[in-house]
DNA sequence: CCGTATCCGATCCGATACTG
DNA sequence: CAGTATCGGATCGGATACGG
């Protein structure tokens, strides 16, 4: 992954943290601590494994996320966030979650709200 | 513009609302208040016109920033945040912002941020 | 179970030129 | 000053197949 080394300013480096389709729901769905790509796969709706990987790999090189080897067989990888910009990063998507929440409430996907059990 | 009629969470709907390069920066630029777009042009490194007028008009189709046109010649029209959705979408772009403004810190790359005042 | 490689259509975004 | 139209390269993202 390419790390410019020309930015004008700090908003186009986060961009670049967090830019694509899925990184935002990433981080949500690790909220509560250390999760199996095997899980993501499921949680989420829609991603593919190589989606996942990518973009937990740009995540992780950014420091956001952290990968955790697990010795043995069959092999165990578990991903979680970091504490400091991986927890910083989480309470900006938590708010984008809830504006995410009034939006849909606000234009009658409600519905899909309540499959998922945030209302 | 296109609103999907099938989303799967809450983030993919903000995720269609802020994404492209430069509406985190755009939003953090209206912070204070109402700005024309000529200003924005300034203040905006590296953007052009196109993109500009673009991005605002997805903002503005949901519901994150204000168009209001004055009349008169020549022709006067200020962009703002809205105070509902504009607003908090404005309290994420922060934290955000304040992540990069670390990152930047953390990498050698703190020259931006003085000669921006932002240190 | 975890990760890599490739192919290809969709989209993004920058440059440029033009209108009121 | 504000906005529209078009064009082409770069990037993104989904499908699929393969390897540790």
């Amino acid at each position: 992954m390419k790390i410019r080394n020309e930015y004008t300013c700090p908003l186009e480096i986060v961009h670049d943290m967090v830019k694509g389709k899925w990184k935002p729901i990433l981080i949500f769905q690790l909220r509560n601590g250390a999760v199996t790509l095997a899980n993501l796969e499921r949680q989420i709706q829609g991603i593919n494994q190589k989606m996942l990987i990518e973009q937990l790999k740009e995540l992780t090189e950014y420091g956001i996320v952290k990968r955790t080897e697990y010795e043995g067989y069959p092999l165990r990888v578990e991903y979680s966030i970091t504490p400091e910009r991986g927890k910083k990063m989480l309470d900006a998507v938590l708010i984008m979650q809830a504006i995410g929440i009034d939006y849909m409430k606000e234009n009658g996907m409600a519905d899909i709200l309540k499959c998922k059990g945030l209302i």
